[in-house]
DNA sequence: GCCGTTTTCGGCCCGACTGTTTTCAGTCG
């Protein structure tokens, strides 16, 4: 589960890169996170200036919902919708419109100025709190990390009032760990690891309702440590079963009902046996997000009630009630069960009231893959090999979408080779029955945005997928361009991995997401949610985006193997995340559907 | 500072752990 302090993901900390008191060039458009960094730092100033609690809250629950806004921020100003944020209310959309019409804040700046240079990188320190944090620099003159190390070595921090040996060492561990930390470990890493725990747990012992809960549950694209939770009777058996399954490298905890180990792969994975009468309370609190937990106690104090992970308390007789089952917690809350993946703390509580969860998509909707690749360019296996793998996920049709001559490294087709294998698929779906397999490409979209085939070729194919894979630096108003005239093209029917992120190895290209929807929705253009682990491009906030405004998408695998087929669940929680139905993505319909709703078709 | 099926004022999520203390402050998830 996430902590107090926002994580900023996808890379360091945006920073306002120019001093204080000085505004920003003309133009320049501060982006969602860096404003959110702006209101982030507020709270961390009035908590060091002892403020209300509650007035740090507010600054630190605005900071997070813009960080997650689906749009920028820029743009709801200029709509006059800030209001309409959840928890910035008139002072902080005021703050908000200073700081993007003149680069500035004012209010920020003096706060700032009030403290030395450095102050909240102490409160990322795990252990570091702001009274902590007040005292090292006001008693110790700590000014930096390296001031703090010194100060450690030096035993200066234990000498403290009311901290002590205990709390240095405590401090000096989290810093050294810190430097050492490994990012969060991608979905696509984890769950396998996971289900191979699940599955070796349920051989080997007796244990019922065993469930991955937090941000694994909710497929997020990256998790932090995994909690699994499950019930037995004999918990110290299920205990002792999982500290001493093959795949444990270390065990750094273990007692009568929780233990916690370290995999062969670096995979930190928590069991929780708990009580089979307060497990439903127990998987939703530890499934989390941490904000929806906050919105949903919220919700329960208002009513008089009050939530924890222990069931919920009638305020007036004092009387806990325990839930064995998920969907009775929220039931009497007056909610329907809220899926995981919606559990962020957004919109899901006030959507849930109105009775308008919409019904998620799920794997078994999907009737075809869409972007796959076989050994005829850069891909392992045969097009029957595929072909039979396809058949074998239930599918009804699969797309074969090879990379193009210019994508060089990829033994792309070119356009003899490209009639050559339509020959063959041909011929392939005559021997079929109640399969077909599409002809298309994954045409790439050259630096100055031109296909790298001609339309005449494009437009005999079934299904033509455009992609950017190359000079991938360019600019957001060149690379804007550039998506922007593949997306105009009439054969093109599908862009794949807009942003070309690779997770954790590549930043996403700069883009003006925006203008791509836009134009996505206007052209009838699909846009893929590539559910490669390492991808998931686009990803779940661009997806909640695109469908609001109307984009059609797409589900591709991406398969370069048979196995790979299989990863389309990944594109599938993402699709979740973005509350899509099944309506919302083409290729749940059958396939005749599918071409008709294709623009270039 | 935000917000409302209890409210436009008076509330604001909850429990556990740790280390330092003789009763609890600070921090975390």
């Amino acid at each position: 589960m996430e902590t107090g302090r926002p994580a900023h993901e996808g890379g360091p900390v945006p920073r306002l890169d120019h001093p204080p008191g000085q505004a920003q060039p003309e133009g320049v458009i501060m982006k969602n996170s860096q404003v959110a960094k702006v209101f982030q730092d507020i709270a961390d100033f009035l908590e060091l200036k002892g403020e209300v609690p509650f007035k740090v809250r507010a600054y630190q629950k605005a900071a997070r919902t813009i960080e997650h806004l689906p749009v920028e921020v820029e743009q709801l100003m200029a709509e006059g919708r800030l209001r309409q944020v959840p928890g910035v209310g008139d002072a902080i959309a005021k703050k908000i419109t200073e700081l993007l019409t003149t680069g500035r804040l004012e209010y920020y700046e003096k706060l700032r100025a009030e403290f030395p240079e450095g102050i909240t990188t102490l409160l990322d320190i795990p252990g570091i709190g702001p009274k902590t944090a007040l005292r090292l620099v006001s008693e110790l003159g700590v000014r930096s990390v390296e001031d703090l190390e010194a100060a450690l070595a030096g035993g200066k921090v234990a000498s403290l009032y009311r901290l002590g040996d205990k709390t240095a060492e405590n401090i000096l561990r989290h810093l050294q760990s810190l430097r050492t930390k490994e990012q969060r470990i991608p979905l696509g890493v984890a769950l396998p690891q996971v289900e191979d725990i699940i599955s070796s747990l349920r051989e080997r012992c007796e244990v019922h309702n065993l469930t991955p809960a937090g941000s694994l549950r909710r497929f997020k694209e990256t998790v932090g440590d995994v909690d699994l939770m499950g019930t037995a009777d004999n918990a110290q058996a299920v205990i002792d079963t999982f500290t001493g399954l093959a795949q444990v490298r270390q065990v750094l905890a273990k007692g009568s009902t929780k233990a916690s180990i370290v995999t062969d792969r670096d995979l930190q994975v928590d069991l929780r046996v708990v009580e089979h009468d307060a497990f439903g309370s127990l998987l939703q609190y530890f499934t989390g997000s941490k904000q929806h937990n906050i919105a949903l106690r919220e919700r329960g104090r208002r009513r008089g009630l009050k939530l924890s992970e222990y069931g919920i308390t009638d305020l007036k007789t004092g009387r806990l009630e325990k839930f064995a089952a998920e969907e009775d917690f929220y039931r009497r809350l007056g909610l329907p069960l809220i899926p995981p993946e919606l559990r962020e703390g957004e919109q899901e509580l006030e959507t849930a009231e109105r009775g308008a969860i919409p019904t998620l998509v799920e794997l078994g909707d999907i009737k075809g893959d869409l972007h796959v690749h076989t050994n005829w360019s850069d891909g392992r296996d045969s097009l029957e090999t595929m072909v039979a793998a396809a058949r074998a996920l239930g599918y009804q049709y699969l797309a074969i979408t090879e990379h193009s001559r210019g994508r060089g490294i990829a033994h792309g087709l070119d356009e003899g080779r490209l009639r050559q294998q339509m020959t063959e698929i041909r011929r392939l779906n005559e021997s079929l029955d109640g399969f077909t397999v599409l002809s298309g490409i994954e045409v790439d979209i050259r630096a100055d945005g031109s296909l790298d085939l001609p339309d005449e070729m494009l437009a005999d194919l079934d299904v033509v997928i455009a992609a950017v894979h190359s000079a991938l630096g360019q600019d957001e108003a060149r690379m804007t361009r550039r998506l922007l005239a593949a997306i105009e093209n009439r054969h093109v029917d599908i862009i794949a991995h807009p942003t070309a992120r690779l997770l954790g190895e590549r930043e996403p290209v700069a883009v003006d997401m925006e203008a791509v929807f836009r134009a996505a929705a206007r052209t009838g253009t699909a846009l893929e949610i590539n559910a490669m682990p390492d991808r998931l491009d686009l990803k779940d906030s661009h997806v909640f985006r695109a469908r609001e405004l109307g984009v059609k998408l797409t589900l591709g695998s991406d398969a370069h193997a048979a196995e790979h087929l299989a990863l389309m669940r990944y594109g599938v929680g993402t699709a979740r995340r973005g509350w899509c139905e099944a309506r919302h993505i083409l290729n749940t319909l059958p396939v005749g559907q599918v071409l008709a709703s294709l623009k270039g078709r």
